[in-house]
DNA sequence: GCTGCCGGGGT
DNA sequence: ACCCCGGCAGC
């Protein structure tokens, strides 16, 4: 569980811009402490997963925070829009009250104080409006607010990735707990590469895999952006469920799970926010084949429901070839 | 029946 | 150009 880490008045979420590249950029619900009472509202929501929230929480009370400089698509989408008042009203008391834990010491005794104006009642108004923790440094706290689309958030976006991988979902992203091993596990690496999907015992080997396969680099140079990281990821298999792992992750995840822009680019350089035709071309996987098999990857539709159409992409919407999750 | 998306139409 | 949707084909 990661908390906020109070620096003088700022906060540095620790989870958000996550410090390492995300190999599949999926739906990342982050794994943010909830005071008790607020509302998880959405029903069978993933536990402790508030993402959106995050950025609701932020935003609810200062209005403006301008809009997100990147990622114009709310990566994680997790905004559905039904979202019934009072729930607004009690995600607005969840806002309150992490911002007021998250923006200063000061006001940690009261989180459920009311914003009546107190000799320190400073501190209320500094909170919300400048939001302290998050404009502070809208690098990188800035990161919580994205979805500049939803005006309300529920938490209760389907991150399908997730539900699909009860377990995977773990390993994929990094979670921030221990990582408990098991005995017959091992650490394998996987190229989340579009139809690739190699699997190597070692990280190194692996980006060189990517680098080398993918990106068309030469596989002796250590000097690495780091891209590769994007391509792959680490997985605790069990050796007999090896394979079955590994086709619950194959072939939609590198693409599937991240909308086109992933936040935090500026760390990577210009990095190619999906694997786009270049890679196959390397591959000399035949790109426009003859007939178009139907894509296999799910696309916005499925993969976001009608319920929330508005976070499909523009081509989805109309109907058109989907443009987030390419075949 | 659901899904992806082509083709065509409206603005 | 943008947006919408009928309708078809694959599953």
């Amino acid at each position: 569980m990661q908390v906020p880490v109070p620096m003088g008045t700022e906060v540095i979420w620790l989870p958000v811009p996550l410090p390492v590249p995300l190999p599949v950029p999926l739906p990342v619900p982050l794994p943010v402490p909830l005071p008790s009472g607020v509302p998880s509202q959405a029903a069978g929501m993933m536990p402790g997963i508030i993402s959106p929230n995050i950025s609701e929480c932020c935003r609810a009370p200062m209005g403006a925070f301008g809009p997100r400089p990147s990622s114009p698509q709310p990566l994680f989408a997790l905004a559905g829009r039904k979202l019934s008042g009072k729930a607004g009203i009690d995600e607005v008391m969840a806002a309150a009250v992490l911002t007021s834990l998250s923006t200063s010491p000061l006001v940690l005794g009261h989180p459920r104080a009311a914003p009546a104006p107190e000799p320190g009642g400073e501190v209320w108004k500094e909170a919300p409006a400048m939001s302290s923790s998050c404009s502070s440094s809208s690098n990188t706290s800035g990161d919580w607010s994205w979805d500049p689309a939803s005006d309300r958030s529920t938490p209760s976006m389907p991150s399908p990735p997730l539900s699909s991988h009860p377990d995977g979902a773990h390993f994929v992203f990094g979670e921030p707990g221990p990582r408990k091993r098991k005995n017959s596990t091992k650490v394998m690496f996987k190229c989340l590469w579009k139809s690739c999907g190699k699997v190597l015992s070692s990280s190194s080997g692996m980006q060189k895999h990517i680098r080398t396969a993918h990106l068309g680099r030469k596989p002796d140079l250590e000097q690495s952006d780091g891209e590769e990281d994007f391509y792959y990821t680490e997985l605790d298999v069990d050796v007999e469920s090896l394979t079955d792992g590994l086709s619950s992750l194959t072939p939609v995840s590198p693409t599937s799970s991240v909308p086109p822009a992933f936040p935090g680019p500026e760390a990577q350089g210009p990095v190619p926010p999906l694997p786009l035709p270049s890679p196959d071309l390397a591959l000399g996987s035949p790109r426009s084949p003859p007939q178009r098999p139907r894509g296999e990857a799910k696309k916005c539709r499925k993969v976001y429901g009608m319920e929330n159409r508005e976070l499909w992409c523009t081509a989805c919407r109309w109907k058109k070839a989907c443009q987030r999750f390419l075949d």
